[in-house]
RNA sequence: GGUGGCGUGGCCGAGAGGCGAGGCAGCGGCCUGCAAAGCCGUAUACACGGGUUCGAAUCCCGUCGCCACCUCCA
């Protein structure tokens, strides 16, 4: 059996078939490099990252292309409004910074960079070239007010709503503020001609006057030449179906490509029930949390809902991740320090369960997959109670396995790294040694005072202590 | 109005006709000098009302409540 995902378009569960045997080729739309991240937009990243980490596991090569929206309405609107209260940082500049922003937040959660990140902006003739295409196909047409604008006509395209299941008539009656030259309100810009108001570095000589591209045509452009005019799956998040997915499919399928096979989407992270907006000033923005959490529980938690599923974001949530993590993290480390020096140690056996395979295989159900990973630290902590090293040198290995697998292994570097300078350590260790072996002769001469004076100073200091058969312990708290 | 989704124990969160996933918290026990960690045990859970069925959280009908999208959104 292979993998099933949930295809938007069919709504419903398909048997995954990739157009080339062994391949897969994703398109996840990246940010509109236009404000900070939050940690909505960590949530997409990963749930990406996962699926990829996860057809690698099954043996697939995969392409995943995730784009920078480097020019966009938001980042000159963004970039002017700063420019209006003193700032001299241009649109470009701008973008620059809040895309280098993102990349500190995915690198922070350990998501793989992508195969390809195409900017927008380095693709506009590509863009160009689809939108000559439309018009020559009569799908697009040039606004005759002398605008620069053009337009894709909705009405020229019988498939437009079929992504998401909308007739053309039934849609809302569009309330455009700015109507401009459309022949119908539902007509989407592919082609924006540059106003008086804004940045000559914004606009690109084209056929139909300078001007920059429109949203949606971006994202066609981009999947196409880097993934071909047919491909595998695209993603992005839920949000983005109507309008944004349903142009795309529209522009490029009446451009004559085959476009994507599959379409999935991500659930959002709601903060307290509350949709994240700028509005209600609820946004949890991702260098807060990762200022505040470990990185490796924020990838946990976000990592740790069905990907379909809306996230409430809540602080005790976190703190239940942070529990579930630990519990991972310190059956790891108990057993490592147990099968120390046997030939346990490094048996090397790391074997992903046939349960937790098949929960991934089924539109990557990471909950249950998670279920069969604590199943197996349960398991492996049975065996090392019962001293059976060899059960627990393979729960050990599969646990590994999973959580590799998941980009939650708290043992790979990505993690390790964060715990700080080696050289501190060590000597931390060495004073700390000092402390216990004081706290052991006082143990054995009964003087249960002392023990605790030192083991309770340790703690006020976020050094717990815990008495293992093979001696005390120290670990430093939240790590 | 159109489209899609949701309602599971104190909390989070799977499942989709018949053995109560898993996590967090709680309670009892084992272990410990005491802890910690770990292990064991521990729950009249499936929004409400009908129906189908030998059997329904799961299927059908209805009701209530919540959310998302309908040209800014990950």
């Amino acid at each position: 059996m292979g993998i099933r995902l949930y295809d938007t378009r069919a709504a419903g569960l398909r048997d995954f078939v990739p157009i080339e045997t062994g391949k897969v080729g994703i398109y996840v739309c990246g940010p509109t490099v236009q404000s900070s991240p939050h940690i909505g937009h960590l949530r997409s990243a990963l749930v990406y990252d996962q699926m990829r980490r996860w057809f690698n596991y099954r043996g697939y090569e995969v392409t995943l292309v995730r784009n920078v929206t480097d020019i966009d309405d938001k980042v000159l609107i963004n970039a002017a409004a700063a420019q209006a209260s003193g700032s001299s940082e241009q649109w470009w500049a701008l973008a620059y910074r809040y895309e280098r922003e993102f990349d500190e937040g995915y690198r922070a959660l350990g998501i793989q960079p992508p195969t390809y990140e195409p900017r927008a902006t380095a693709n506009i003739p590509q863009m160009q070239e689809l939108i000559a295409r439309l018009i020559e196909g009569e799908h697009a047409y040039v606004a005759d007010d002398a605008s620069g604008d053009v337009y894709f006509d909705v009405h020229s395209w019988p498939h437009y709503g079929e992504l998401t299941k909308q007739s053309i008539d039934a849609m809302e009656p569009a309330t455009d503020a700015d109507p401009r030259a459309k022949r119908d309100p539902r007509d989407f810009a592919l082609w924006k001609g540059r106003k008086d108001d804004e940045p000559e570095s914004a606009a690109w000589e084209s056929p139909w006057g300078p001007g920059r591209p429109g949203w949606h045509i971006e994202c066609s452009a981009m999947s196409s030449r880097y993934l071909g005019p047919h491909f595998d799956i695209h993603g992005g998040g839920l949000d983005l179906r109507f309008p944004h997915h349903e142009n795309e499919v529209a522009q490029s399928t009446a451009a004559g490509n085959a476009f994507a096979e599959y379409w999935v989407h991500n659930g959002l992270v709601n903060i307290s029930g509350q949709k994240m907006s700028k509005s209600l000033g609820n946004s949890v923005y991702a260098a807060d949390l990762l200022g505040t959490a470990r990185p490796l529980v924020v990838r946990y938690y976000l990592g740790s809902a069905h990907y379909r599923s809306t996230i409430d974001f809540t602080e005790s949530s976190l703190a239940e991740a942070e529990a579930a993590m630990e519990r991972i993290s310190g059956f790891l480390e108990r057993v490592d320090r147990r099968l120390a020096g046997t030939r346990f140690a490094s048996s090397g056996a790391e074997v992903i369960p046939e349960e937790f395979a098949r929960a991934m295989d089924d539109d990557f159900a990471v909950p249950q997959a998670l279920a069969v990973l604590h199943d197996t630290v349960r398991a492996g902590n049975q065996a090392l109670d019962g001293e059976d090293l060899g059960a627990a040198a393979t729960a050990r290995g599969q646990v590994e396995a999973m959580t590799e697998v998941l980009g939650i292994n708290p043992l790979s570097p990505q993690w390790q790294a964060a715990r700080g300078d080696t050289r501190a350590r060590t000597a931390l260790d060495a004073l700390l040694r000092r402390l216990l072996t004081d706290r052991q002769a006082a143990r054995q001469a009964r003087d249960f005072a002392l023990a605790d004076r030192i083991r309770s100073e340790l703690a006020e200091a976020g050094i717990t202590i815990e008495d293992t058969p093979t001696g005390a312990h120290w670990s430093i708290d939240g790590e």
